[in-house]
DNA sequence: TTCAATTTTGCAAGCGCTTGCATTTTTATG
DNA sequence: CATAAAAATGCAAGCGCTTGCAAAATTGAA
């Protein structure tokens, strides 16, 4: 293992080179300013002296830093169990959309408000910009946060209020979807799976009621079951729910992990999907199609979110105020809701 | 939304406050030279007045990034298809520990060594390390770079020869104990599904290729799949295979991911998990445990390797040269091997 | 050869913060 | 009240890089 090497700086570069240090930043910038063959001979002694420039001095001097933080707003302690593939896969999206803006992407651990650092009195500035993945239970600490730094963008419940840019999917429209698409397959006692205190999932709630009520059929609290995301939370959860069976015949729950946790639990329990009950979930996440009975869900376009949501944060880094936008979805018929 | 307030700095609270930049420095670090009262006076001013100290120039000055780059050297652009649940729980478990020790994460887009800034003959030091999750078919790469840096930690296969910090599971033996126990469980003819090429999976191979030897059966070539990754191409690709039944009898499979993308290709051809083929993944992901049926698995200790990785990689920091570390795994039986 | 126009290079200030050391203020003691 | 010791503050020099502007070197034409 090598022992760190003390930082060959460009001042060194310069020494080596017999120039200023000024030469060597315009040359190693590929500066038309400096001599094709001073720039030459300057790259190449920079590349045998193995020298990495200080991003950080350079970011100073530019007053940039080319980062964006990213922030999965997910209870601390708790970021263990995510697991949930659509956060990957988000988080990829931002990666790649942001590289090919030429930004770097800074996750942090917990959420910038909650510095815990000794007597610290300021947030730390580390990012050009701010991306949440999810509001989580804090609306209002993002709210806050968005109107005293501006630069955020926010992937969630696309709400009226909103003071800030948010991008998020159609949850109500698509709830709606799945929903009916089970009514209309003739199933009457659907159950809802999900935790409403999180916005979006409330509005999926609400698509849920929506196509409830457009089939006259009435909402039965006691089958509105609070799931959290963690999957082995959600299998739990749904264990002492299936055992309501045959009270209800159908399922439209928040998340293809839950979708997948509940239909262990009802396949434990002996009954049958999508027989017994037809099960639509929500995300389509790779494995909903490859995992038996595939499942039917509501596909969520991770990519296209994921493009819109840096278009606007570049947006805003550049002086706009983009709007808000809700990004329709779509239902993906597969097995678990018996259509055939 | 608000438009960007121009940034206030030090040396604006200072003038607020009456007293020099390094008084205001000082006291918002909560040092004890300054005095008490004039401490929570600067802190009060510098909320008030909505300061965010400028990281870069505080980490410039302090010459540290306090920032540990982490990267997922997966093929440039198919980022987007990752969603193995596994590098999730990975990337979760390495913010969590590198906070915990002060450390934000940095994800960038591209390995270093690909940086493709126009007539750039240097690398980025933009981090004060590394930690690689994965070597992918970037070993000499991977080797280069930990040469010319230094503080590097790499997730992956463990070998003799490595000259930087690898820690990873033993793919090895926990290859073995999977393919032995269906061997054990009577099946005779095992098919590998995995792609070599990438050494960890080339270590699987020979774990279970010894298991094979042990029991005096032959290794059959047909029967070993280069199957990649991701799900979607897994499902592609076994597909085919699938049609070789009945010359198998069980099936490893290098992830869970693809072990799930076997299984529904068998049942759409028919072909029963585990009576007709007894099935055993790797990794343990969290949905291993839920799907149907369940999948018989070799689990690798995640929450363990992130925490040693960023244990050595402290170690290296502080100048050490910790030893690579191979981690246990562990055979979890469920449902897909048949074992009852 | 001379001088203006051009091309290359270097100087020095500045990015926003930290910190060693000197200076000033306060406190305690004789 | 003087004075030494202790406490609080400020000065100024960095951290490693960029860049406007001035200076030096080169070129070309007269």
């Amino acid at each position: 293992m090598m022992r760190r090497t003390t930082e060959v700086t460009m001042g060194d570069i310069a020494r080596m080179a017999g120039v200023s240090e000024s030469t060597v930043s315009r040359a190693l910038a590929g500066s038309s300013l400096v001599a094709a063959k001073t720039r030459q001979r300057i790259s190449e002694i920079a590349r045998n002296a193995n020298f990495s420039i200080n991003e950080q001095a350079r970011n100073l001097a530019l007053k940039q830093t080319r980062t964006i933080e990213v922030i999965f707003p997910i209870e601390r302690g708790t970021l263990q169990q995510v697991s949930d593939p659509f956060f990957v896969d988000m988080l990829a999206v931002l990666t790649d959309e942001l590289g090919k803006h030429g930004y770097d992407v800074l996750m942090s651990r917990s959420p910038p408000w909650d510095e815990d650092r000794p007597g610290c009195a300021f947030l730390g500035a580390r990012a050009d910009g701010v991306i949440f993945v999810g509001q989580g239970r804090h609306r209002s600490d993002i709210r806050d946060f968005a109107r005293k730094h501006g630069k955020v963008v926010v992937w969630g419940a696309v709400s009226p209020g909103d003071d800030y840019c948010v991008v998020g999917s159609d949850n109500v429209g698509g709830a709606r979807m799945a929903t009916t698409h089970m009514l209309q397959l003739g199933r009457k006692r659907i159950a809802f799976l999900g935790d409403t205190d999180l916005p979006e999932m409330r509005q999926r709630f609400e698509g849920y009621c929506d196509a409830l009520k457009a089939h006259d059929l009435p909402i039965d609290e006691s089958l509105v079951i609070h799931t959290p995301f963690d999957i082995e939370k959600a299998r739990e959860v749904s264990q002492p729910f299936v055992e309501l069976f045959p009270r209800f015949d159908g399922i439209f729950a928040c998340s293809d992990m839950i979708a997948i946790a509940a239909i262990a639990n009802l396949r434990q329990a002996g009954i049958k999907v999508p027989e017994d009950v037809s099960v639509v979930g929500f995300d389509d996440i790779p494995s909903s199609a490859h995992v038996s009975p595939s499942i039917t869900t509501v596909h969520q376009r991770i990519h296209r979110a994921g493009m819109l949501m840096v278009e606007r944060l570049m947006g805003i880094l550049e002086g706009g105020a983009p709007e808000p936008v809700v990004i329709e979805t779509e239902l993906i018929v597969r097995q678990s809701c018996g259509a055939h």
